[in-house]
RNA sequence: CGGGGCGUAGCGCAGCCUGGUUAGCGCGCCUGCCUUGGGAGCAGGAGGCCGCAGGUUCGAAUCCUGCCGCCCCGACCA
């Protein structure tokens, strides 16, 4: 491609509403242009971008022996009725009304369809195993939609469903799957991690992440220093305590004023006492019921968690003014005793003793509390934050956080679609069976973007080879120069013939604004074909990631950079 | 949806508080000259429903009301 007509509209000054780096830089370099919030145009640099990450998706789907589909992305109301998402999955899921009035919604994933596909054409085990994915737009009306290409509410997604005869047919797609997306994302020359994750509105009962490690991701991950534990902040679990060797005597109740005293902090600072004597009690609202969770005054409730005990759809933290509604005590001095709405704690609460919670009373707390003689909870669970203070569960060493950018989710679905969807084979006994399912999910936009976030300097993006749009630019640096242009346009002629993705910037630009542009979209292999061709005959190579420069002989450059390519692309599968 | 902020030329911004020339600056864009190894220089030029609608006023980018859009923090997720 030339760069004289190329749109390519790079920008020298950040635009004010991007906020993260690769949003920024997304912009800047001309890669996209927003339409709306979270909705965007891909222009061509992006969308070569994007097409390397779904050709390697491709390449690893098809090796991993998944076949490729497309299925709808307009979808009938009634499959989603069968599954029970239509109900369940809220907001999110865009519905509408076609002109006969059947409602239909724009599909945010696929397990409806690909269920009711395979229900109406796979009837035998015989048939079986199938892995199919597409690579398509996805919609969904995210609540917030932010970052650029990190969080769109339309975005390109690879999703894929295996069906399998039996549990361990099942287990085996997954770990092909788990493999996969390892080699996926490695050729993609991000660093990640796998790491274990709730399952969602997806449903399904075990699965994982793939989590590109970066500061600016939105996910909090908890991975252990010495093993191989890694876990999403959602699922992640602490070592479970260990019950007291001596367990103290349980003291008398005792009510003490505490004026203005709201705050964990102010409580403990005034009593005396730290906050692992103390337990809040925190009102959440579980699909619009209050519910009371108790947590050790320095931990944090982990709402996720909350909700799949509560198996309740939505849980949100209440507010000062529905907590008083729901219980009759302003915020900052509730308790347990008395309380008349559901009660759970956390199970780090159930083994302390003589602590300190509100009084359910205006400026007044409880000191000497004990579980089950002052009062009772509803049950008993793993649910708060872990913390950096927590050890590993599985093995007891220190635990890191870290952040990430979830780019791959693999779930085992089990029978949770085909039940609903009544979606049935033979087995080789002629007895009726659901099919065993799983589900696999990759944001190729968001890759990208990924991709930027950990692969770029103060000058622009730094491509990883593999998915960089152009893997070679050339620039010519005296476009009025007869000899100078005729290399420039020796090289690319020649890297075209040996199949290389090459950008020949032929525009009638200054080096500086051409140096300026080839750092910004981040292109791999920079060459420079000016002064020193003149003047020795060679072309300076250098390179983006690195600005180690090198010089060859005109004759020598495209056999020896085609090859080093080629070397480099395979060395990373 | 709750909380915070912002809408003035393609991009980045000033002007608004305290209403009053022809709405301004830098970059970009067009023409010409000149220049060519890290976003040059000179000269000339184009480009604005000051987010939209209503109101106050002799007069509104500026004051008031309503609406729309966008960004950030939270709940959601590839």
């Amino acid at each position: 491609m030339r760069y004289s007509q190329l749109l390519l509209p790079t920008l020298k000054e950040t635009p004010a509403d991007a906020e993260v780096v690769s949003h920024q830089l997304l912009l800047r370099a001309g890669f996209i242009r927003k339409i709306t919030s979270g909705v965007y145009s891909y222009l061509p640099l992006g969308l070569a971008a994007i097409r390397n990450v779904e050709r390697i998706v491709r390449e690893e789907m098809n090796n991993a022996g998944a076949q490729e589909v497309l299925l709808p992305m307009v979808q009938p109301a009634d499959l989603w009725q069968e599954s029970g998402r239509w109900e369940k999955y809220g907001p999110e899921l865009l519905r509408f009304k076609d002109r006969h009035g059947r409602e239909s919604c724009l599909g945010p994933t696929h397990e409806e369809v690909i269920t009711d596909l395979i229900r109406r054409e796979v009837h035998s085990y015989r048939g079986l195993p199938l892995n199919l994915y597409q690579i398509q737009t996805k919609f969904r009306d995210e609540i917030r939609p932010r970052f650029g290409l990190m969080r769109g509410r339309e975005f390109i997604m690879k999703d894929g469903y295996s069906f399998d005869a039996d549990e361990e047919g099942a287990n085996k797609a997954y770990e092909t799957m788990h493999y996969a997306y390892h080699r996926v994302f490695q050729r993609c020359g991000l660093k990640f991690r796998a790491v274990e994750a709730d399952t969602g509105s997806i449903g399904g009962n075990f699965s994982h992440e793939f989590m590109v490690l970066a500061d600016t991701g939105e996910d909090t991950l908890v991975i252990c220093k010495k093993c191989t534990y890694a876990a999403n902040m959602e699922k992640a679990t602490a070592m479970p305590p260990a019950a007291p060797a001596t367990q103290a005597a349980p003291l008398p109740l005792e009510k003490k004023e505490t004026p203005g005293k709201r705050k964990v902090e102010a409580v403990t600072e005034f009593l005396g006492i730290t906050p692992k004597e103390l337990v809040k009690t925190m009102v959440y609202l579980a699909d619009g019921k209050p519910v009371a969770v108790l947590v050790r005054g320095d931990h944090e409730v982990q709402p996720v968690k909350l909700k799949n005990l509560l198996g309740a759809i939505e849980v949100e933290m209440a507010d000062d003014k529905q907590v008083f509604d729901a219980t009759g005590v302003p915020t900052g001095y509730l308790g347990p005793i008395g309380l008349k709405i559901r009660v759970v704690a956390d199970r780090e609460v159930a083994l302390m003793k003589n602590f300190v919670v509100g009084g359910n009373e205006k400026n007044f707390h409880l000191l000497n509390v004990n579980l089950g003689r002052d009062f009772e909870v509803e049950s008993v669970a793993d649910l708060r934050m872990v913390t950096e203070e927590d050890r590993c569960p599985v093995c007891g060493a220190e635990l890191n956080l870290t952040r990430g950018i979830e780019v791959g989710h693999i779930f085992k679905l089990g029978k949770n679609y085909s039940e609903a969807l009544n979606a049935v084979f033979l087995d080789n006994q002629g007895q009726e069976q659901h099919f065993v399912m799983g589900c696999y999910g990759i944001g190729v936009s968001r890759t990208v973007a990924a991709a930027i976030e950990q692969n770029h300097d103060k000058d622009g993006i730094i491509f990883p080879l593999p998915i960089a749009p152009f893997q070679v630019i050339i620039l010519n640096l005296s476009p009025n120069d007869e000899a100078i242009t005729a290399a420039a346009e020796q090289l690319y002629n020649d890297f075209r013939g040996q199949g290389i993705d090459v950008l020949l910037d032929d525009r009638d630009e200054r080096p500086g604004s051409k140096f300026k542009d080839a750092d910004l979209i981040g292109i791999p292999f920079r060459l420079m074909v000016g002064k020193s061709f003149a003047k020795d005959g060679v072309v300076e190579i250098r390179r983006r990631a690195t600005g180690e420069t090198s010089a060859l002989p005109l004759a020598e450059v495209v056999p020896a950079l085609a090859a080093q390519i080629r070397t480099e692309l395979t060395a990373a599968v």
